[in-house]
RNA sequence: GGAGAGAUGCCGGAGUGGUCGAACGGGACGGUCUCGAAAACCGUUAACGAGCUUGCUCGUUCCAGGGUUCGAAUCCCUGUCUCUCCGCCA
């Protein structure tokens, strides 16, 4: 949600960034639509005014009753009417996207986001690399087949080794997350539609969402929802911020309309896992905090010795709640590829202003605190981990820092008959 | 799932139709006193929106949404949430 004074006093900004951003929202039928409802507002307050002071007049002057009802049909009238510009203004406005960072790149799709560093020696092999996939399945420890029987295609297990793994990893990054200053929450999965729509995944994300029947509830798609939203209509002390959160959460999406992409092993799912980073923070620290994010992201994947590089998302690929996003991108051997693992979004006020998260300085000052949003680890850094170590046989070794963990180094692959 | 009670400011808690943005107490902040502190005493203490003479005026807000009334924290309806008891249960 944008602040709508800036859309007042400089509409131009607003048009600019809206078009920039591939937003066909008509702002100068906004801007007529919101001076319509100031209009109305100012004859509004006016009227209640005058209605007020009759009412008072009332228990001395019976008389004043007829003109305040009289007073009350022209009332009823101007506020039904400053409802409806008011839903329409409403409408309009929460697709409009956040306001672009300075430095976030043009272009329209990933192929245009900026590789801004390599990390990291890509794994060479003396045989045929294999994907996680084929790895999976030859380890007995991804079962696609039987996730799709019990629940539906798109939804897996991860079993044995390949699950104690999974575990491992993920028990590990949420202690180094501690360890860098973040609170550990186990959340809710679940959340209402004012949770989705305030954190910004509705609307634009709609057809994303698993709804539950019957309820005003909706399975999470990231444990950001429940996270941010955990202070929902609060006045956070500014000298309790910056706050970081971490969780690991189970994330569903409906992944419609996205059949085919990237389809192969588990790489687009119904169901993945992943542990988040949360900060809230005064705006004026939300790049440095959106730094430190990624700064964890790196020191994460650098510890598990996986090869990556660093996008700095381009405007076309950057979703309309974010003003500026790192993605991190592991190398895959058996894919060839550099893909998705984490992102990591400064949100700006675009989430605070939905939600109504605000700080108050000892000194009075007030705001809408600023949200950064960043994965830790996902399933999706599993696959990268079976990739990079992989064996000629099919067996996996462990990364060193999870070994503690795992409570073995390597996942054996089973013996030829 | 069944029965009952409740939701008021930073907190506790009064208030059952106007004089209520809201008693009283606590907290916080400022002041007096003090070498300093404590105590005591005095004072201040909401947010949001609109307007302009930028400090004031007006409007809105006592869980949310409707309704009754000239007038609602207060009465009526609906919803949400919380608590207690019973049942069920990891």
């Amino acid at each position: 949600m944008i602040d709508l004074k800036i859309l007042r006093e400089n509409p131009e900004l607003v048009k600019n960034n809206a078009k920039l951003r591939g937003c066909d929202v008509d702002i100068d039928a906004l801007v007529a639509l919101d001076k319509e409802y100031l209009d109305l507002t100012r004859d509004i307050e006016n009227l209640r005014a005058e209605r007020n002071r009759l009412s008072k007049e009332c228990q001395k002057n019976p008389e004043a009753r007829e003109t305040v009802k009289q007073l009350k049909v022209t009332l009823g009238e101007k506020e039904a009417r400053q409802t409806e510009v008011k839903a329409l203004v409403d409408e309009k406005i929460t697709w409009l996207p956040n306001f672009l960072a300075a430095d976030v790149p043009m272009g329209e799709t990933d192929a245009d986001n900026v590789a801004i560093r390599f990390v990291g020696e890509k794994p060479q092999f003396p045989f045929q690399a294999r994907d996680h996939q084929a790895i999976g399945e030859i380890l007995g420890i991804i079962d696609t087949e039987r996730g799709a029987k019990v629940a539906q295609s798109g939804f897996y297990y991860w079993v044995g080794a390949g699950a104690l793994l999974t575990q491992a990893m993920y028990f590990w990054a949420q202690k180094e997350l501690v360890k860098r200053g973040f609170t550990l929450f186990m959340s809710p999965c679940a959340a209402k539609e004012r949770t989705l729509f305030g954190t910004g995944y509705l609307p634009f994300f709609k057809d994303q969402t698993y709804n539950l029947a019957g309820e005003d509830l909706a399975l999470i798609g990231t444990s950001e929802q429940t996270l941010v939203a955990y202070h929902t209509d609060e006045v956070l002390a500014a000298e309790s911020l910056p706050r970081r959160y971490t969780a690991y959460t189970p994330c569903f999406r409906t992944e419609a309309g996205s059949y085919g992409k990237e389809s192969r092993g588990i790489f687009r799912v119904h169901q993945f896992h992943k542990v988040e980073q949360i900060i809230f923070c005064l705006p004026e620290d939300s790049p440095k905090c959106h730094e430190f994010c990624l700064e964890n992201e790196e020191y994460l994947l650098q510890s598990l010795g996986l090869p990556y590089r660093v996008v700095n998302v381009c405007v076309g690929d950057l979703g309309a709640p974010g003003a500026k996003k790192y993605d991190i991108e592991a190398w895959y051997p058996g894919f060839g590829a550099y893909r998705e693992v984490t992102s990591n979004t400064n949100l700006t006020d675009f989430q605070s202003r939905r939600l109504n998260i605000r700080y108050k300085s000892d000194k009075g000052d007030r705001g809408y605190v600023h949200t950064i949003s960043a994965t830790g680890l996902t399933d999706r850094v599993v696959c990268a981990i079976l990739e990079n170590y992989q064996q000629e046989d099919g067996s996996v070794v462990i990364p060193e820092v999870l070994r503690p963990f795992t409570g073995f180094d390597k996942i054996q692959a089973p013996i030829k008959k």
